[in-house]
DNA sequence: AAGAAAAATCTCTTATAATGAGATTTTATA
DNA sequence: TATAAAATCTCATTATAAGAGATTTTTCTT
């Protein structure tokens, strides 16, 4: 049944039950009880024309997710006085592990480079926020990410070999902050800095503004209000 | 395995797999299966603690419901012009049939008298949001709701008995637009017109002023602006 | 880093509950 | 109101979830 609910993606949001049948392989009446349970349950909706889309549960279920998130809680006032205080964009992105999402930002900036709302699925390859996670993360966790994203990660000059990334990240380790040029988005600055839970990276405060903007002693005076906001967050939401 | 996720709630975001099988009576190695397939789809996920919340499935899907949402899409510019015009909060809630959900919200007034966010819950017997979209809905959708929500009805004082409600609602209808004071919050103006999508109603288009603005003549402009805008988006979401 | 406690998973039999073919009912359309 | 399409029902069959208890893995303590 949750089989179901995967199919429906951005690039395939409708489906009727016959395509569905046709896709999963099930029979006409097995394929109408699942619709029938999430359709109860609030995950599926039919729309006008017997089609079906994502339900009111989701809506729901996000609403309760972002209200139930310490660290959305928490970062949100740090997020309204980055972006007071300079014209770009914060956001926070957090790391499930095999993928990151993000899951608050705000925009002061008078024509945002690029979009980063809730939900958006930011690359784990490429981009000051996938850096400065990664450069967290213990040995073991490290290595198949930066194999599994290894052309990626040539292609931003972290380096050919794994072990030259890893030497990349150690630095980033020691200063405690990722600054990337227009890997993520171009023309846009990142700045990210780990938000650390027990010692363990979930997640990575990010700034980003206009290359335009980028004097080189702005980037470190903001690099180091991102590292602070990054570190008081974490501590925030230390053990709750 | 739906009842899982169903327990995930405002109140009660977080549980152990102990508190789960206690209010389920499954047995351990049931509730097990059923966690680590709700956690593999990412509805679920596990916290620090070994505690289980909503996961980053459920935070994608409302990405994916919105960017495919076309009501939010065409509402979008008409929130932003009429936020952009008065201080308010500009809001579209969707009817699900049984219950109503804010889908997109957007703010100008400096100190919103309450939040409207995206998932927010709206109370189905009280308010212009939910008298705009019951004056449209045909009479034999219609009965049972005033029977369900008469207490609440009765307590706005849109009448005693039903046939009193359906003839106020009869006006609202002609008017096309539905003004409430403070029912969903105390200090609140509530201006609301329906969404129609092929003569049915879907969703309403609401905005809220603080009562402190609200001058007879201006309340009587933005509630023209408002029945425009919302029939103007009820054209442009008509069949895609 | 080793041992104890807790948490999660596995094994295998039993019994429950999902499946599908075809018929039937309900809903939409003209 | 008739006709077509969509959704649901019936029931025998079979697959597949459930549970008791053992086992493995993880986490916490010292």
């Amino acid at each position: 049944m949750l089989a179901v609910l995967d199919l429906f993606s951005e690039s395939r949001p409708l489906w009727t039950p016959d395509e569905l049948m046709r896709e999963l392989g099930y029979t006409r009446p097995t394929l109408y009880r699942y619709l029938k349970s999430l359709k109860e349950s609030g995950l599926l909706m039919s729309t006008r024309g017997g089609r079906f889309t994502l339900g009111p549960r989701v809506v729901e279920m996000d609403y309760l997710s972002r209200r139930a998130d310490p660290l959305v809680a928490a970062a949100a006032p740090h997020l309204a006085r980055l972006t007071a205080a300079h014209p770009c964009t914060a956001l926070i992105v957090r790391w499930y592990g095999d993928k990151m999402l993000c899951v608050a930002s705000e925009s002061s900036a008078p024509n945002p480079v690029s979009s980063y709302p809730r939900g958006r699925p930011m690359p784990m390859g490429r981009g000051a926020i996938a850096r400065s996670i990664m450069a967290f993360l213990p040995k073991q966790r490290l290595m198949p990410l930066i194999l599994r994203y290894a052309d990626d990660l040539r292609g931003v000059g972290l380096g050919q070999r794994p072990e030259d990334v890893v030497r990349v990240l150690k630095q980033i380790k020691r200063a405690g902050v990722a600054v990337a040029f227009g890997e993520v988005t171009p023309g846009a600055i990142g700045i990210a800095a780990p938000i650390l839970d027990a010692g363990y990276p979930v997640a990575s405060l990010c700034l980003t503004i206009g290359g335009q903007q980028a004097k080189g002693e702005l980037i470190d005076r903001i690099t180091e209000e991102v590292r602070i906001a990054a570190r008081t967050i974490s501590a925030e939401i230390f053990d709750q």
